[in-house]
DNA sequence: TTTTATGCAAAACATTTGCAAACCG
DNA sequence: CGGTTTGCAAATGTTTTGCATAAAA
Protein backbone atom coordinates (compact mmCIF):
# COMPACT_ATOMS: atom_id res chain seq x y z
CA UNK A 1 0.00 0.00 0.00
CA UNK A 2 2.58 2.11 0.97
CA UNK A 3 4.77 1.41 -2.29
CA UNK A 4 1.68 2.07 -4.16
CA UNK A 5 1.86 5.51 -2.87
CA UNK A 6 5.94 6.62 -4.20
CA UNK A 7 6.23 5.64 -0.27
CA UNK A 8 9.20 3.99 1.40
CA UNK A 9 8.17 1.35 3.82
CA UNK A 10 9.95 2.10 6.60
CA UNK A 11 8.99 0.31 9.88
CA UNK A 12 7.59 3.93 11.29
CA UNK A 13 5.74 4.08 8.61
CA UNK A 14 4.06 0.52 8.60
CA UNK A 15 3.33 0.29 12.25
CA UNK A 16 1.67 3.66 11.96
CA UNK A 17 -0.35 2.44 9.18
CA UNK A 18 -1.11 -0.73 10.25
CA UNK A 19 -2.13 1.23 13.46
CA UNK A 20 -4.42 3.63 11.31
CA UNK A 21 -6.34 1.77 8.92
CA UNK A 22 -5.99 -1.95 10.85
CA UNK A 23 -9.78 -1.42 12.52
CA UNK A 24 -12.00 0.29 10.44
CA UNK A 25 -12.40 4.18 10.22
CA UNK A 26 -10.69 6.11 12.28
CA UNK A 27 -10.12 9.95 13.81
CA UNK A 28 -6.25 10.99 15.25
CA UNK A 29 -4.36 12.91 16.74
CA UNK A 30 -0.52 12.39 16.91
CA UNK A 31 -0.69 12.56 20.43
CA UNK A 32 -2.60 9.45 20.58
CA UNK A 33 -0.87 7.40 17.90
CA UNK A 34 2.24 7.91 19.85
CA UNK A 35 0.83 6.37 22.88
CA UNK A 36 -0.76 3.94 21.08
CA UNK A 37 1.96 2.61 19.83
CA UNK A 38 4.23 2.82 22.80
CA UNK A 39 1.30 0.41 24.56
CA UNK A 40 2.13 -1.59 21.36
CA UNK A 41 5.81 -1.76 21.81
CA UNK A 42 6.78 -0.36 18.09
CA UNK A 43 8.07 3.14 19.64
CA UNK A 44 8.06 5.68 16.97
CA UNK A 45 8.65 9.74 17.96
CA UNK A 46 6.55 12.31 17.90
CA UNK A 47 9.04 13.71 15.16
CA UNK A 48 8.02 11.15 12.44
CA UNK A 49 4.90 10.51 13.35
CA UNK A 50 3.37 13.82 12.11
CA UNK A 51 6.02 13.95 9.04
CA UNK A 52 4.59 10.34 8.25
CA UNK A 53 0.72 11.43 8.77
CA UNK A 54 1.74 14.92 6.92
CA UNK A 55 2.93 12.41 3.97
CA UNK A 56 0.05 10.27 4.01
CA UNK A 57 -2.24 13.32 3.67
CA UNK A 58 -0.40 14.59 1.14
CA UNK A 59 -0.69 11.09 -1.09
CA UNK A 60 -4.47 11.43 0.00
CA UNK A 61 -4.19 8.04 2.09
CA UNK A 62 -5.75 10.25 4.87
CA UNK A 63 -7.71 13.87 5.36
CA UNK A 64 -7.20 16.03 8.12
CA UNK A 65 -8.60 19.48 9.62
CA UNK A 66 -8.66 21.76 12.60
CA UNK A 67 -10.79 21.47 16.18
CA UNK A 68 -10.89 24.29 18.40
CA UNK A 69 -8.47 24.08 20.73
CA UNK A 70 -5.32 23.87 18.51
CA UNK A 71 -5.62 20.42 17.49
CA UNK A 72 -5.20 18.76 14.24
CA UNK A 73 -7.55 15.26 13.48
CA UNK A 74 -6.38 13.00 10.93
CA UNK A 75 -8.96 11.25 9.07
CA UNK A 76 -9.05 7.70 7.43
CA UNK A 77 -12.33 8.15 5.84
CA UNK A 78 -10.97 10.53 2.64
CA UNK A 79 -14.65 10.16 1.26
CA UNK A 80 -16.73 13.75 1.90
CA UNK A 81 -18.78 14.26 4.76
CA UNK A 82 -19.55 15.92 7.88
CA UNK A 83 -17.97 16.02 11.46
CA UNK A 84 -19.45 16.16 14.73
CA UNK A 85 -17.29 17.47 17.42
CA UNK A 86 -18.29 16.87 20.95
CA UNK A 87 -16.82 20.28 22.78
CA UNK A 88 -16.94 18.52 26.15
CA UNK A 89 -14.78 15.85 25.01
CA UNK A 90 -12.92 16.94 22.27
CA UNK A 91 -14.32 13.48 20.39
CA UNK A 92 -15.03 13.24 16.72
CA UNK A 93 -17.37 11.40 14.92
CA UNK A 94 -18.85 11.05 11.11
CA UNK A 95 -21.69 12.69 10.28
CA UNK A 96 -23.35 9.98 8.08
CA UNK A 97 -26.27 11.96 6.92
CA UNK A 98 -25.10 14.47 4.71
CA UNK A 99 -25.74 13.50 1.35
CA UNK A 100 -21.79 13.85 -0.75
CA UNK A 101 -23.60 16.33 -3.22
CA UNK A 102 -23.50 19.04 -1.11
CA UNK A 103 -19.95 19.02 -1.34
CA UNK A 104 -20.26 19.48 -5.31
CA UNK A 105 -21.69 22.75 -4.95
CA UNK A 106 -18.96 24.86 -4.11
CA UNK A 107 -17.12 26.60 -6.44
CA UNK A 108 -14.29 28.42 -5.83
CA UNK A 109 -12.83 32.07 -6.67
CA UNK A 110 -11.22 32.82 -10.09
CA UNK A 111 -7.65 31.16 -10.39
CA UNK A 112 -8.02 28.48 -7.39
CA UNK A 113 -9.02 24.88 -6.72
CA UNK A 114 -10.68 23.47 -3.73
CA UNK A 115 -8.52 20.94 -1.59
CA UNK A 116 -10.63 19.91 0.46
CA UNK A 117 -13.97 20.96 2.30
CA UNK A 118 -14.60 20.85 6.15
CA UNK A 119 -17.40 20.66 7.80
CA UNK A 120 -17.56 20.61 11.22
CA UNK A 121 -20.90 20.60 13.57
CA UNK A 122 -20.07 21.31 16.96
CA UNK A 123 -22.10 19.97 19.81
CA UNK A 124 -22.66 20.18 23.45
CA UNK A 125 -24.43 18.43 25.99
CA UNK A 126 -27.84 19.46 25.76
CA UNK A 127 -29.56 21.68 28.42
CA UNK A 128 -32.05 19.96 30.58
CA UNK A 129 -35.29 22.00 30.01
CA UNK B 1 -23.90 47.99 22.41
CA UNK B 2 -21.90 46.08 25.11
CA UNK B 3 -24.39 46.94 27.92
CA UNK B 4 -26.92 45.63 25.90
CA UNK B 5 -25.22 42.31 26.45
CA UNK B 6 -24.53 42.72 30.02
CA UNK B 7 -21.12 43.51 29.49
CA UNK B 8 -19.26 46.34 31.54
CA UNK B 9 -17.65 49.22 29.31
CA UNK B 10 -14.58 49.17 29.75
CA UNK B 11 -11.81 50.92 28.07
CA UNK B 12 -10.35 47.72 26.45
CA UNK B 13 -13.84 46.49 25.67
CA UNK B 14 -14.41 49.90 23.67
CA UNK B 15 -11.44 50.21 21.64
CA UNK B 16 -11.44 46.55 20.38
CA UNK B 17 -15.20 46.49 19.33
CA UNK B 18 -14.64 49.48 17.61
CA UNK B 19 -11.63 47.82 15.88
CA UNK B 20 -14.19 44.78 15.03
CA UNK B 21 -17.41 46.62 14.37
CA UNK B 22 -16.13 49.91 12.97
CA UNK B 23 -15.72 48.63 9.47
CA UNK B 24 -17.79 46.28 7.77
CA UNK B 25 -17.48 42.24 8.39
CA UNK B 26 -14.12 40.66 9.55
CA UNK B 27 -12.05 38.27 10.33
CA UNK B 28 -9.37 39.10 12.72
CA UNK B 29 -7.10 36.74 15.18
CA UNK B 30 -5.93 38.11 18.45
CA UNK B 31 -2.33 38.67 17.45
CA UNK B 32 -3.79 40.43 14.52
CA UNK B 33 -5.76 42.47 16.84
CA UNK B 34 -3.22 43.31 19.26
CA UNK B 35 -0.96 44.55 16.43
CA UNK B 36 -4.05 46.75 15.06
CA UNK B 37 -4.94 48.08 18.54
CA UNK B 38 -0.88 49.16 18.74
CA UNK B 39 -0.68 50.66 16.09
CA UNK B 40 -3.90 52.96 16.84
CA UNK B 41 -1.73 53.96 20.38
CA UNK B 42 -4.48 51.70 21.38
CA UNK B 43 -2.51 49.56 24.02
CA UNK B 44 -4.14 46.50 25.33
CA UNK B 45 -2.28 43.05 26.18
CA UNK B 46 -3.19 39.92 24.36
CA UNK B 47 -4.34 38.05 27.44
CA UNK B 48 -6.91 40.96 27.05
CA UNK B 49 -7.86 40.63 23.69
CA UNK B 50 -8.38 36.67 24.03
CA UNK B 51 -10.35 37.14 27.23
CA UNK B 52 -12.87 39.95 25.66
CA UNK B 53 -12.81 37.61 22.19
CA UNK B 54 -14.10 34.90 24.15
CA UNK B 55 -16.49 37.14 26.10
CA UNK B 56 -17.88 38.24 22.91
CA UNK B 57 -18.61 34.84 21.74
CA UNK B 58 -20.04 33.81 24.57
CA UNK B 59 -22.76 36.85 23.96
CA UNK B 60 -22.70 36.22 20.58
CA UNK B 61 -21.34 39.36 19.14
CA UNK B 62 -19.32 37.47 16.92
CA UNK B 63 -18.37 33.65 15.88
CA UNK B 64 -15.24 31.69 16.26
CA UNK B 65 -13.39 28.69 14.34
CA UNK B 66 -10.61 26.79 13.95
CA UNK B 67 -8.07 26.73 10.83
CA UNK B 68 -5.40 24.35 10.41
CA UNK B 69 -1.82 26.22 11.74
CA UNK B 70 -4.29 25.75 15.16
CA UNK B 71 -5.17 29.34 14.40
CA UNK B 72 -8.64 30.41 15.87
CA UNK B 73 -10.29 33.07 13.88
CA UNK B 74 -13.06 35.56 15.19
CA UNK B 75 -15.44 36.45 12.96
CA UNK B 76 -17.95 39.68 13.02
CA UNK B 77 -20.74 37.64 10.87
CA UNK B 78 -22.69 36.08 12.53
CA UNK B 79 -25.26 34.57 10.30
CA UNK B 80 -24.82 30.56 9.11
CA UNK B 81 -22.13 30.95 6.34
CA UNK B 82 -18.90 29.41 4.60
CA UNK B 83 -15.63 30.06 4.62
CA UNK B 84 -12.61 30.38 1.45
CA UNK B 85 -9.78 29.52 3.37
CA UNK B 86 -6.53 30.22 1.30
CA UNK B 87 -3.80 27.66 2.74
CA UNK B 88 -0.58 29.83 0.91
CA UNK B 89 -1.68 32.78 2.28
CA UNK B 90 -3.98 32.13 5.43
CA UNK B 91 -6.79 34.50 4.53
CA UNK B 92 -10.19 34.19 5.19
CA UNK B 93 -13.34 35.04 3.04
CA UNK B 94 -16.50 34.58 3.42
CA UNK B 95 -18.62 32.70 0.75
CA UNK B 96 -21.61 33.92 0.02
CA UNK B 97 -23.41 31.76 -2.30
CA UNK B 98 -24.52 28.60 0.03
CA UNK B 99 -27.99 29.08 1.17
CA UNK B 100 -28.80 29.35 4.54
CA UNK B 101 -30.49 26.23 4.39
CA UNK B 102 -27.79 24.00 4.50
CA UNK B 103 -27.13 24.72 7.54
CA UNK B 104 -30.82 23.77 8.69
CA UNK B 105 -30.05 20.26 7.36
CA UNK B 106 -28.34 18.70 10.28
CA UNK B 107 -29.64 16.92 13.45
CA UNK B 108 -27.70 16.72 16.30
CA UNK B 109 -26.99 12.97 18.00
CA UNK B 110 -29.35 12.40 21.04
CA UNK B 111 -28.85 14.62 24.00
CA UNK B 112 -26.91 17.01 22.43
CA UNK B 113 -27.56 20.26 20.65
CA UNK B 114 -25.24 22.02 18.31
CA UNK B 115 -23.65 24.98 18.89
CA UNK B 116 -22.13 25.88 15.53
CA UNK B 117 -21.51 25.03 11.98
CA UNK B 118 -17.95 25.47 10.78
CA UNK B 119 -17.59 25.15 7.00
CA UNK B 120 -13.65 25.82 5.47
CA UNK B 121 -13.42 24.89 1.95
CA UNK B 122 -9.85 24.80 1.65
CA UNK B 123 -8.11 26.71 -1.23
CA UNK B 124 -4.95 26.66 -3.34
CA UNK B 125 -3.68 28.57 -6.38
CA UNK B 126 -4.64 26.83 -9.25
CA UNK B 127 -2.18 24.59 -11.09
CA UNK B 128 -1.44 26.07 -14.27
CA UNK B 129 -2.43 23.44 -16.92
C1' DT C 1 26.93 4.04 -1.58
C1' DT C 2 23.76 7.44 -2.10
C1' DT C 3 19.51 9.04 -0.84
C1' DT C 4 15.91 9.35 2.32
C1' DA C 5 13.92 8.73 7.13
C1' DT C 6 14.17 8.78 11.89
C1' DG C 7 14.69 10.53 16.60
C1' DC C 8 15.97 13.73 19.79
C1' DA C 9 16.02 18.05 21.71
C1' DA C 10 15.26 22.66 21.05
C1' DA C 11 12.52 26.18 18.94
C1' DA C 12 8.39 28.24 17.40
C1' DC C 13 3.58 29.31 17.89
C1' DA C 14 -1.01 29.90 19.84
C1' DT C 15 -3.47 30.02 23.85
C1' DT C 16 -4.35 29.88 28.88
C1' DT C 17 -3.53 30.88 33.69
C1' DG C 18 -2.22 33.09 38.26
C1' DC C 19 -2.02 37.03 40.59
C1' DA C 20 -1.25 41.89 41.85
C1' DA C 21 -2.66 46.36 40.41
C1' DA C 22 -6.07 49.26 38.14
C1' DC C 23 -10.71 50.20 37.04
C1' DC C 24 -15.94 50.51 36.81
C1' DG C 25 -20.17 51.45 38.85
C1' DC D 1 -15.88 50.47 48.38
C1' DG D 2 -16.17 45.88 46.33
C1' DG D 3 -16.36 43.01 42.77
C1' DT D 4 -14.41 42.93 37.79
C1' DT D 5 -10.98 43.51 34.51
C1' DT D 6 -6.54 44.15 33.04
C1' DG D 7 -1.72 43.18 32.08
C1' DC D 8 2.29 40.84 32.73
C1' DA D 9 4.94 36.91 32.78
C1' DA D 10 5.10 32.24 33.21
C1' DA D 11 3.03 27.91 32.04
C1' DT D 12 0.77 24.84 28.75
C1' DG D 13 -0.05 22.35 24.69
C1' DT D 14 0.70 21.51 19.85
C1' DT D 15 3.41 21.43 15.86
C1' DT D 16 7.83 22.36 13.46
C1' DT D 17 12.81 22.38 12.72
C1' DG D 18 17.91 21.29 12.68
C1' DC D 19 21.00 17.96 12.63
C1' DA D 20 23.48 13.69 13.58
C1' DT D 21 22.39 8.81 13.16
C1' DA D 22 20.28 4.93 11.02
C1' DA D 23 17.96 2.58 7.45
C1' DA D 24 16.31 1.73 2.57
C1' DA D 25 17.25 1.07 -2.38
Amino acid sequence: MLERHGLRATRPRISLAKMIFGKGSRHVTADQLVAEAKKARAFVSLATVYNVLHLFTDVGLVRCFAVEGGKTIFDTNIRDHCHFYFEDTGAVEDEIATTTTFFEQFRPPEGFEITGVDVVIKLRSAAPP
